[in-house]
RNA sequence: GCGAAGGUGGCGGAAUGGGUAGACGCACUGGAUUUAGGUUCCAGCGCCGCAAGGCAUGGGGGUUCGAAUCCCUUCCUUCGCACCA
């Protein structure tokens, strides 16, 4: 056995035995006895953007880990791997290289696909998939048109970022500053057909079985159940009159007990009384166009100004009859409710601002517990929910018996309801680019749009464009765009455009199952594998991927594709990979970011941090904290370097031993040093147990020995190893693998302390306690390895070969998981804790066969309680 | 503004049900080995204190014999966001 630790040969070799025994291989079993648990194993598939970063190997490590126990624990786990091919940054790719985005994506596959392999992730290759392969996305065209015969698919005009100069569509991420990316043109809204999913006929399942997924966050699922937004609430109709035409403005309320306070109306700039007001005033049309300038992207409408103008139209208050004046409100959301609100200053805070600024009157009309109220400002219990009055006949109700009161009313007069709304919209998923799944619709003349019948899909994407920035490529490709009509057979169509990449990503947990299938989008197998024992990804993903996935599973589950409700029983959600960032700031304000790699850190006597320099220069860099590894703060760390410096399983190490998995983990070049250090310790101790002339190994690691009579030392090994495991347990059952990591350190320092006493013994003419001290150490090495192994698979496995336990219990891909002898457990003496008044005063030993009146006589007499306890103990608590 | 998560040594982090705070590792210090550096090994390492002992889990208060853990309050950080009517 070599003595040197190296990890580039065993780590090739223990690829290639892998490899060659098929290791990771997942085929379905049949019914019958025998038959293992299956468990479905996935991590969020990467999107091929060039190479593998951190944030990847944390996720894969993570579920190679969990992959490899559950193994060993007896499971039949499928661990797959794909790629979420279509996508923007191919685009940009293109347009920068003059590359086709389809050559640009199949080599950073190639590429990325190696680097997965030389970390050693227990993948399924054969499963492998890409979003960009015909034979993938025509299940999302076939999916579309089965949607669009039910209705869950339909086509309405949605708004969109357009670039005015290069004629495109932008994306959000697109648009900076208001302005588009490349032009640096203001940024236009504009209306266009777009194909729509239904998800909002789901909303109530969706937020529903939340409930049924005890595995998940609760931080996910509070998220996603805000993002579907379930609300009780009352439409109301104002009533009023427009050109001799009675109508009713509705608002949507959650507050109606408060609707006797109403004391104005304000709708969306985009609304139509809001429209019909602006033709007949120019100072109003303005305004509505200043509302509709500005970005898409709710989240900056929140920073906007409190902005209103009134727009000289009255409607009546339902119940009073009152007279109430219309405004537009930029702060009102066409996309929610009605578009509307009634405006209640006295108990919505803003409101009460909106009020106060354009002098409209505040009626207070809900009591909170007699609470003052004045309208000089806004107090926080002025929203609580209380008491009706100044309300006429609802006065002295509560809040549920005032909404039931006054939407009873309502609903007499013909002028509302209780209603539920959803914050949920449907899903709009046409795309205006190219890098994506074709919509398989087809435009004609004479019979509107068309279905691509089934028999002619996929609609297969070209794969040698290059889009110019200028709008979609596909558009302009008449070999594409052109075509008969399905129905009538004259000159048509097709559809330019592709599909949301999320549609991509929200089955293709399901096609894992049967990637080669041609015949179908799914078949027998899915019924094996599905649901998703455990997902792993980013918390980034927490609400839309995860949504629309499971969105998708109820639809196939209604079309009988799959028989499962939720798509991932249950789910992990890792924290992101942190550096530090250093700058130097030059005289002209322009900051410099560089590399921690570049940088040295100087400390103190004590340890403390007292500076940082540059390599190169010596001289000093200020730090800017702690970040996300980025490119634009350069203080990304290649995996690559990694594991050519250290070996795949070094960083595999300190992924899992830096922080618990759903934490963000901080890197460190001293921590990795620190793994590297411990695999070449573990490495060390088992070859000089190999070499040595008394070779401990030399008859083999079967231990049929009786440990009964084994003296002090042996059982001190022994209770470091069972009880460590017993935590070891534990904590991979809790996916607490930073502590699985430090108990596998444990073992090996207590091997370590341990191997002289095995040399001690020999010739002492005590030759049992040798044998028993030899198989003790065997054993606690063989537990260390099982425990470490599905962390640093490759090291584990080579140790586990060469000190000859595979022998005996096989490869140690399906080696059976080590049990913990309880008798190991026991000892004869338990150290006790002295405390009086919860003060910790001393520590004391006793017999673990002492009962509870032996142990309080035995502490009474403590002298560390008894110079405490002058007065009396009045309780004494047995730890 | 709203929602969620979090704040423990010089650092990353342990502490399973309210019961020895700081496991494991890093950094640092001293020593051994080495021509030297590196590696490796041994020892030390929360803070104050000569010691006895005291003080310590963001701050303040509470419950309890006893609180990192439970409750109230406050400050700070991170993440998410949709002014949700």
């Amino acid at each position: 056995m070599q003595t040197q630790y190296d990890p580039k040969t065993i780590e090739r070799e223990a690829r290639e035995h892998w490899d060659r025994s098929g290791a990771f291989r997942a085929a379905e079993e049949p019914p019958g006895p025998g038959r293992r648990p299956k468990f479905y194993c996935l991590s969020m598939f990467p999107y091929p953007s060039g190479k593998l970063h951190m944030g990847h190997v944390r996720n894969y490590t993570i579920g190679d880990v969990m992959t490899r126990f559950h193994r060993m624990r007896g499971y039949n786990v499928l661990q797959p791997m794909g790629w979420d091919a279509f996508g923007l940054p191919a685009e940009n790719a293109a347009m920068a290289n003059g590359v086709p985005p389809a050559k640009w994506t199949y080599e950073n596959i190639a590429y990325m696909k190696k680097q997965l392999q030389s970390l050693g992730f227990a993948i399924d290759w054969e499963r492998e998939l890409a979003t960009c392969s015909p034979g993938y996305y025509r299940w999302n065209q076939w999916l579309f048109l089965r949607m669009l015969e039910r209705g869950l698919v339909y086509k309405k005009t949605g708004v969109v970022n357009w670039d005015p100069m290069d004629q495109t569509v932008l994306a959000n991420e697109q648009v900076i500053d208001g302005r588009g990316w490349r032009t640096g043109a203001p940024v236009e809204k504009r209306e266009i057909p777009m194909y729509y999913m239904r998800i909002t006929a789901y909303a109530e399942e969706l937020l529903a079985s939340l409930d049924q997924l005890p595995g998940w966050p609760e931080r996910v699922k509070t998220m996603q159940a805000n993002w579907i937004g379930k609300s009780h609430g009352v439409n109301i109709g104002f009533p009023y009159e427009l050109g001799g035409e009675k109508k009713l403005l509705r608002v949507f309320t959650t507050r109606a007990d408060t609707l006797m306070g109403a004391t104005f109306c304000a709708v969306a700039a985009e609304h139509a009384l809001a429209a019909h007001a602006a033709r007949s005033n120019p100072k109003l049309a303005a305004f509505v166009e200043e509302c509709k300038r500005g970005s898409v992207m709710e989240a900056e409408l929140a920073l906007l100004d409190k902005k209103g103008m009134p727009t000289g139209l009255f409607v009546a208050h339902p119940i009073t009859g009152e007279k109430i004046e219309v405004w537009i409100g930029n702060y009102v959301l066409m996309a929610y409710g009605e578009g509307a609100v009634m405006g209640v200053p006295g108990h919505d805070e803003r409101d009460f601002a909106f009020a106060k600024k354009y002098g409209l009157p505040i009626k207070p009309v809900i009591d909170v517990e007699g609470k003052p109220y004045s309208t000089d400002a806004w107090q926080p219990w002025y929203a609580a929910y209380g008491r009706c009055v100044n309300s006429g006949k609802y006065n002295g109700l509560d809040y549920q018996g005032a909404v039931d009161a006054i939407a009873a009313d309502l609903k007499t007069k013909g002028l509302g309801d209780k209603q539920v709304t959803w914050r949920l919209r449907d899903w709009g998923i046409s795309r205006q680019r190219y890098w994506g799944t074709p919509i398989p619709i087809v435009h004609c003349a004479s019979c509107g749009d068309v279905p691509v019948p089934d028999s002619e899909l996929p609609v297969v994407l070209p794969e040698d464009l290059v889009p110019d920035g200028t709008g979609n490529p596909l558009a302009k490709t008449p070999s594409f765009v052109n075509r008969s009509c399905p129905k009538c057979g004259k000159p048509a169509k097709r559809e330019p455009d592709t599909m949301d990449t999320f549609v991509d990503s929200s089955w293709y947990f399901i096609r894992h199952a049967c990637p080669d299938q041609n015949k179908s989008m799914v078949d027998e197998r899915v019924k094996y594998w599905m649901p998703v024992d455990q997902y792993i990804g980013g918390i980034e993903h927490a609400i839309l991927h995860l949504l629309y996935s499971r969105f998708w599973t109820k639809v196939m589950r209604e079309l009988g594709l799959v028989s499962v409700d939720e798509p991932f029983t249950r789910l992990l959600t890792q924290g992101m990979v942190l550096n530090e960032i250093f700058y130097r700031k030059a005289s002209d304000a322009r900051i410099t970011y560089y590399n921690p790699a570049e940088v040295e850190l100087k400390h103190d006597d004590k340890g403390q941090r007292v500076g940082a320099v540059l390599r190169s220069d010596g001289k000093p860099v200020e730090s800017d904290g702690i970040g996300t590894m980025s490119k634009s703060k350069n203080n990304g760390v290649d995996p690559q370097d990694l594991i050519e410096k250290y070996g795949a399983d070094t960083a595999r190490l300190f992924m899992m031993f830096a922080s618990p998995p759903e934490q963000t983990l901080e890197w460190s070049d001293s921590g990795v040093e620190g793994g590297s250090r411990f695999l070449r310790r573990l490495w060390a101790l088992c070859a000089e147990m190999k070499n040595r002339s008394n070779d401990v190994f030399a008859s083999g690691t079967d231990l049929k020995v009786d440990f009964g009579a084994a003296g002090e030392d042996v059982k001190a090994l022994r209770f470091v190893t069972h009880s460590t495991l017993s935590q070891v347990v534990f904590d991979y059952g809790r996916y607490q693998y930073n502590t699985v990591v430090s108990g596998a350190m444990k073992m090996l320092n207590a091997l370590e302390a341990f191997e002289p006493h095995i040399g001690v013994a020999r010739g002492s003419g005590n030759e049992s306690n040798l044998t028993l001290r030899a198989a003790a150490f065997i054993e606690g090495l063989g537990i260390m390895l099982r425990v470490l192994y599905p962390v640093t698979p490759h090291i584990t496995n080579a140790l586990w070969k060469d000190l000859g336990y595979a022998a005996q219990y096989g490869d140690l891909v399906t080696a059976p998981w080590p049990t913990v002898d309880e008798a190991a457990l026991e000892q004869d003496e338990v150290e006790l804790v002295l405390q009086v008044n919860g003060k910790l005063r001393g520590h004391m030993r006793a017999p673990k066969s002492a009962g509870r009146e032996q142990l309080e006589q035995l502490a009474l007499a403590h002298d560390a309680v008894t110079r405490y306890t002058s007065g009396q103990a009045v309780k004494k608590v047995v730890v």
